[in-house]
DNA sequence: ACCTGAACACCGTTCAAGT
DNA sequence: ACCTGAACACCGTTCAAGT
C-alpha cells in the first residue's frame, strides 16, 4: 500500500474527491462510506482524515468540485433571453455529468465560492437589462430556485437513473386515474410522463416572459 | 419496557413517525437512528420492524405525514390569483412546521397519495382559467419547482433556525465584496441577507405575471 | 401476535504509533 | 510529514427466541 502511494505520488484532496465523486455514480451518495472512497484510493480510511476534516467536508467539497466543473457561458455576444438559457442549460449539463453527487449542489447550502461565476453571470444579465442590483438579486432567486426545483426533479430519479420519463407523483397512469380525484385523472397520462428538458424550456419561457414584463414597466 | 408499552396500549406505525418526527426536529435529520427512535417510543429498536420494513421506509413515512398534515386551503371564492398565493402558503406553513424533516418531501420522490390534494387543487384552479389538462400540468410543474426550489432554501438554513436572515451563496458580505466579482460585490448587502417570505412573495408575483399572460394569449 | 437478546458487518472518528 | 493498526461507540438489519 504504501508503495503503491509513493509509486503513485502523495495522496491529494482532489484525488479523494474525484474518487468519491466516482464511487457516489457508481453505487449511489448513500453507499459512500469513508472506507470505500479510501480503498478506492488504495489507502486505509484514517490516511484520509489527513485532507479531510469530516464527511461532510468530503460531501462538500464533492458538491463543489461539480459546480466547479461547469463551464459559465460566454453571453455578451447574446440577448438577455439567450443568455439566461445558456446558464441554465450550463447549470443543467454540469448537474447531469454528475446526477448522483447533484443533490449535494442543489440541496446544501451553496456558500461555495464556486457559485460565484455563475451568480456574477447572471447578475450581469440582469443588470444589463437596466435592473437595480437589489431587483438583479430577487430575479436571480427565483431563477435559481427554479432551476433547483426543476433539476431535483430530473435527477431526482435517483436509482441509477432508472427510467428516462419520471412521474410527479404517483407511479403508473393507472393508479393516477383511480386515484378518486377527477382532475388528477383526467390529467393521468401528462401526470405521469415527464420530458425534462422540455419542462425546462417550458418554465424558463414563462420565467422570461414575467422578466420581459417587468423590464418593460421599469 | 414490556410494561410501559401494555400500559400505552400497542405500538403504532404512526407513533413510530410522529416519534421520529420529533426526534428529528430536536436533533435534526442526521442524527436520526432506528435506535434513537426506539428509545424515544421506549422499546428496543427490531420491534421497529414489525411497524417499519426500512429506514428509508420510515423516513418516506415522514414526510408523507408531513405533507398529509397540509390543509389544503379552500379555492372556490378566490381569484385565482389569491388561490395560487394561498395553495403555495399553506404549503409553506406545512414545510416550516417541520424545518428539519422537510428536505424528505422536498427532495425525495414525491409518489406519495398525499401530494394529490394539493396536485388537485392547482390543477382545478389553473383549468377553470381555461388551460388544457396538459398545459395545466406544465404550469403546475413550474410553480411547484419554483416552491420546492424557494422552501429549500428557507429551511436548508438547516441547524435548529441557525439565523433567519440566511444568505444566498457566501456567508458575509465582507466575504462577497472581496470575491473578485465586481457585480457580486456591488450586491454584497442584497445577496447576504434573505428574507424569505418576501422572496415567495416576489416570486409568485413573476410567477403569475407569466401565468396571465399564458391565459390572455390563449 | 408482538416484543426482545444476541449477533452480524459496517460506519465515522480517535489516538498513539510506525516510517 | 504522511500513513497505519487497533480500538471506540454507534449504525442498520438478521434470526431465533421468548411471552
Amino acid at each position: 500500500m504504501a508503495q503503491r502511494r509513493t509509486a503513485r505520488g502523495l495522496l491529494s484532496r482532489g484525488e479523494i474527491v474525484d474518487a468519491a465523486l466516482a464511487f457516489a455514480e457508481e453505487a449511489g451518495l448513500q453507499a459512500l462510506s469513508l472506507h470505500k472512497v479510501a480503498d478506492r484510493v488504495g489507502v486505509r480510511t484514517m490516511s484520509l482524515y489527513r485532507y479531510v476534516r469530516d464527511k461532510d467536508d468530503l460531501l462538500d467539497a464533492m458538491g463543489d468540485a461539480v459546480l466547479t466543473a461547469m463551464t459559465v457561458p460566454e453571453v455578451e455576444s447574446m440577448t438577455w433571453e439567450e443568455a439566461l438559457a445558456a446558464l441554465a442549460d450550463a447549470f443543467r449539463a454540469a448537474v447531469r455529468a454528475h446526477p448522483h453527487a447533484a443533490p449535494l449542489l442543489l440541496t446544501r447550502r451553496i456558500n461555495a465560492p464556486a457559485s460565484l461565476p455563475m451568480v456574477e453571470t447572471t447578475l450581469k444579465v440582469l443588470t444589463s437589462q437596466g435592473l437595480s442590483a437589489k431587483e438583479a438579486v430577487h430575479v436571480l432567486r427565483v431563477y435559481i430556485a427554479f432551476l433547483i426545483g426543476t433539476l431535483l426533479r430530473e435527477v431526482g430519479t435517483a436509482p441509477t437513473y432508472a427510467s428516462d420519463s419520471s412521474a410527479l407523483s404517483a407511479g403508473s397512469p393507472d393508479a393516477l386515474a383511480d386515484s378518486g380525484f377527477p382532475l388528477v385523472a383526467d390529467a393521468a397520462t401528462e401526470l405521469s410522463v415527464c420530458d425534462h428538458e422540455a419542462e425546462m424550456k417550458f418554465g424558463l419561457a414563462m420565467f422570461t416572459a414575467a422578466l420581459r414584463e417587468r423590464l418593460g414597466a421599469s
